[in-house]
DNA sequence: CGATGATTTCAACATGTGTTGAATATTTTC
DNA sequence: GAAAATATTCAACACATGTTGAAATCATCG
């Protein structure tokens, strides 16, 4: 009755959050539920009668936030539009497509890190992680793409998916944030940094995609 | 006695191969034992007396193609800088870093594509992955980069290394494979399609790392 | 051949797994 | 405050896991 291990908030919720870190950091296999229930100080069998099968429970905790991701994204790309009078340039979508995730990142009153690191995960999984991929984040994937087809519209459309799939690798390994680019610059850049990390993604990718696709 | 499941390989070599594709597909803690076995037509205490614990066997499947591959890049660094003259620009660098990988998935009599994607689980993982990484391939990767920044003499080193962070992150998720591009696409770009996957990468890095390092 | 050593299988153990149903505690509703 | 509903724990099952040591098979070579 005196201690409190965690700043108070409801059982379920505290068993998403370890089930996201948790998932994010060892994978779906390398996770079991005890040891997600032991973080979350709760029973082994809540999370079943929460979220139902383990499966269940990780797309339970992949799904809280992708919906809040998916809508400020969506906005951010509708906003980019606008500004530009319906025609934005390579650089203002990739912007859109990335000053929200940097910007959630900073704000981290959330902390949306281990979230990114779990989807990551998912998006370098096979073909399950694929599926959920699909469903829940390449409706919008496909507006960005439909919107870099109409800045380059003398471009083939497979330039434009191969320079969106480089993109998305260089974003995929960023969200892991692996800690690999730390030991190789020996400590002068890091992997946390997501100040420099998009600020510099953002002209990189679009100078690629201006090489390929023309103009 | 009439027929062999296998084209005739040792029963070491053929753990090694059904390890290979099984932790590539579903990661270490997706894998069991007796699932590489089964695949390898072989006991499961076999590849206890070969390997000793399942870690170590991991290991010994990611070891076994590595040095070759390190050695193919090497040597093609080494041609790169004595075709320039000592003084290799980005598009040659990049290529000396890409071409072989290129090279060996087209040639693909001993298929490098399971081994690719194992690369790929283990450079995404977390710190034991990352051990690895930097254990096997970063003394190689350190070469490039030292290449890079001597192509680029007056880039704070910084730069340099974000720059090789969203290669890194592009080669990645080429080497896994996912197929996302295949679905994203409506199939029109395919996963597989070794050729054109890094016949783009090439130029489009090359253009990203010319707009943040200058020149 | 016979014997020595390397390979491969067999059988099993100890432990950990996801999951379940009944029991208990807590909250909500009337 | 009793009753109904929800949340949480307890105990346990059926099964799969990595690993091991002792057998059995195979190859090597005098």
């Amino acid at each position: 009755m005196s201690e409190q291990e965690n700043t108070f908030t409801p059982k379920r919720e505290r068993i998403l959050d370890a089930a996201e870190e948790l998932f994010a950091l060892h994978g779906f296999d390398g996770v079991t539920l005890r040891q997600i229930a032991k973080k979350a100080n709760v029973d082994v069998a809540l999370a079943n009668y929460h979220f139902g099968k383990k499966q269940d429970l990780f797309e339970a905790a992949f799904l809280r936030r992708a919906q809040v991701l998916n809508d400020v994204r969506l906005q951010s790309l509708l906003e980019a539009e606008k500004r530009a009078g319906g025609n934005p340039g390579v650089e203002d979508i990739i912007g859109a497509f990335l000053r929200p995730i940097q910007q959630l990142a900073l704000d981290d009153e959330q902390n949306w890190r281990n979230y990114y690191a779990l989807v990551a995960y998912v998006n370098s999984s096979a073909v399950w992680g694929q599926m959920m991929m699909h469903k829940h984040f390449d409706p919008l994937v496909s507006r960005y793409i439909e919107a870099l087809k109409k800045a380059f519209p003398d471009t083939p459309a497979e330039k434009i998916h191969w320079c969106y799939h480089y993109l998305s690798g260089a974003l995929t390994l960023t969200l892991a944030q692996t800690g690999r680019i730390d030991r190789l610059s020996d400590g002068l850049c890091k992997s946390t940094d997501v100040r420099i990390a998009y600020d510099l993604m953002i002209p990189y990718a679009a100078a690629g995609f201006r090489e390929i696709c023309g103009k």
